[in-house]
DNA sequence: TTGTAGGCGTTATCAG
DNA sequence: CTGATAACGCCTACAA
């Protein structure tokens, strides 16, 4: 449409294509003389080169794709500010897309970046992934991985995370000190490594303090919005209400909290709650949420540092097979009765 | 790398590579029998089709961008969940770009994707833009392009918006209503046109009652966090401090509640507030946060749709300089004093 | 119905 | 130091 060519550039210098683009691309075989004419005439002709051409010649796109469960979340849309903020130092940009924690539309996302579109891929697993022939075909193509907080165990690459397990198992140990002797579990999936890690934690805190792990506590949410409430309210409503909830997910300690005002139940009078969470106004809740905050930003930049690099520098070696875990905070508010609020 | 190209293809089929291009597009100058034949061979050699060559030959890159001021917000990420969804149905990609509310980061990105980059933006301005000649240059190259919320009025193009002047007008006489005298308007920037209907909106509400606009009650803030901060806790501070606030957006609101804990001041008791926010657990807040609660999925759908058709369908009419007005909903709760929370 | 050839805009290789 | 040429992978006239 409106775009000037290097062949147009190039002729209005009276100089060859090849020239100017190495002139543009500040080769060191053209006189200083050259570069600054064909500099101020790109400038004046407002030349901008074309990037698909560029892409196919140099079989890089500098782009990279993030992959996510889920946009409006505050752990989410924290990791997506650290990448942006990273990629874009290093000119590069950042296609976003969203599984809607669907597998199949994982697989769909996936297909579509197997053909050179990316030369990198960070993502999340959706929970409702449990089989991963499609994320295999990324790394097979040998396109730079990283996966951050819903990790993929059976690939061999780098991978964010936070210490869940200890995080899980200090957050009950928490509310066993407050307390509880009965403290339930709210799990978004049991397929996801990170539910897995924070259950972990969570059983292995109460066999610590001697006390009995009841299978019937640890509820495991997912499928729709309603059916967890269901499922919540139901177990606040029961005559062997648990003392306790651990939520592994944000959402459901929300949920949590509509239902117990529902109930006419008192956080933390009759029920104490903490929560995985990155909600940033977790102490303006009525009464403060007690949570785990994960540094989302933290992973976001970190994770795109690591990519970029390997993108950027010569012979930087393939991701290694490793846990990279920065830790999260455990933040006491008064939903767990740990100090009022 | 991995790839297997066209030729390749066509290699392995004994056909040329013209005739598998036309099989693998649905010509209809090919037989059914060839194309059940080549469709077959390229899902055997899982052919990928080269994006970048293909954009290069068309002139089009199926990728659309949003540049947006900030990520981590409410309102923004569900307009990019809901941008989200639309695209990925029309199979087309997303690039995100966050210009952190600065007028330089904003041009410089937008002078990334002047090159072809994206076949068409989505944006809305950061509260800093107060001059417009990159913002043109993507309207005169012809890029299409829609605004949302923060629009920039110079630019003859569809722009999609909430009833600010409205909703500003209702939320003020909302507090008067509730006994509020003297109330105060907390600006995130006067450059920004939503900011300047909301302003409007409050002060033409504040004459309807017959109250005085004051000047000084009008809250400019915008550069740092911490001066907002001050700038607010200097107002509840103050000796004649007025009875409610409105803040035009969700961050002073929730400065305000921090602030006035602060100062053991109460809301509504002490301060009445209200604010344009999309906080989904508002009224889990201490009170609960009387909202003007902005539609963002829907804005990002329609919006979405409008470019997704204005790319994929034939003579589409160019963008009508018009704008498009999805209303806000006030919802009342505790923090205005309008009912207990 | 299928094949041939050229070009989209760049950059790298090879000459000069 | 600069110029000509080929190639990246695809699509589309045009030819057969």
């Amino acid at each position: 449409m409106s775009g000037v060519n290097i062949k147009q550039l190039a002729e209005a210098l009276k100089l060859a294509p090849s020239t100017v683009s190495r002139a543009l691309n500040d080769s060191y075989e053209i006189s200083e003389k050259t570069k600054k004419r064909v500099l101020a005439m790109a400038e004046k002709m407002s030349y901008r080169p074309n990037p698909f051409a560029r892409s196919l010649r140099e079989h890089r796109s500098k782009t990279i794709a993030m992959i996510i469960p889920a946009l409006v979340n505050n752990f989410f849309s924290q990791v997506i500010e650290g990448v942006e903020e990273i990629v874009q130092e290093y000119g590069y940009h950042l296609l976003v897309y969203n599984t809607h924690e669907s597998c199949q539309k994982e697989r769909e996302i996936v297909s579509h970046l197997l053909n050179g579109r990316v030369d990198g891929i960070m993502m999340s697993l959706s929970h409702q992934t449990s089989y991963y022939e499609h994320i295999q075909k990324i790394y097979d193509q040998g396109i730079p991985l990283i996966f951050f907080d819903r990790v993929c165990r059976h690939i061999p690459t780098t991978k964010f995370i936070t210490n869940d397990y200890e995080s899980g198992f200090k957050a009950t140990e928490h509310l066993i000190e407050q307390g509880c002797k009965r403290i339930a579990f709210l799990l978004l999936s049991n397929e996801i490594s990170i539910g897995k890690q924070r259950l972990r934690g969570y059983k292995d805190s109460l066999g610590f303090h001697g006390l009995e792990v009841e299978e019937k506590l640890i509820l495991k949410c997912g499928s729709t919005d309603s059916e967890n409430a269901d499922a919540i309210r139901q177990l606040l409503n029961a005559p062997d209400r648990p003392q306790g909830i651990l939520s592994s997910v944000e959402k459901l300690a929300i949920s949590t909290y509509y239902i117990s005002r529902d109930l006419c139940l008192g956080i933390p009078e009759d029920i104490k709650l903490a929560s995985f969470s990155n909600l940033k106004i977790a102490d303006l809740l009525n009464p403060g949420l007690t949570t785990i905050a994960q540094p989302a930003l933290e992973i976001g930049q970190e994770a795109a540092k690591l990519l970029m690099t390997k993108l950027t520098k010569k012979n930087t070696p393939d991701f290694a097979d490793q846990t990279i875990t920065i830790p999260s905070v455990l933040e006491v508010r008064g939903s767990s009765g740990g100090i009022s609020s």
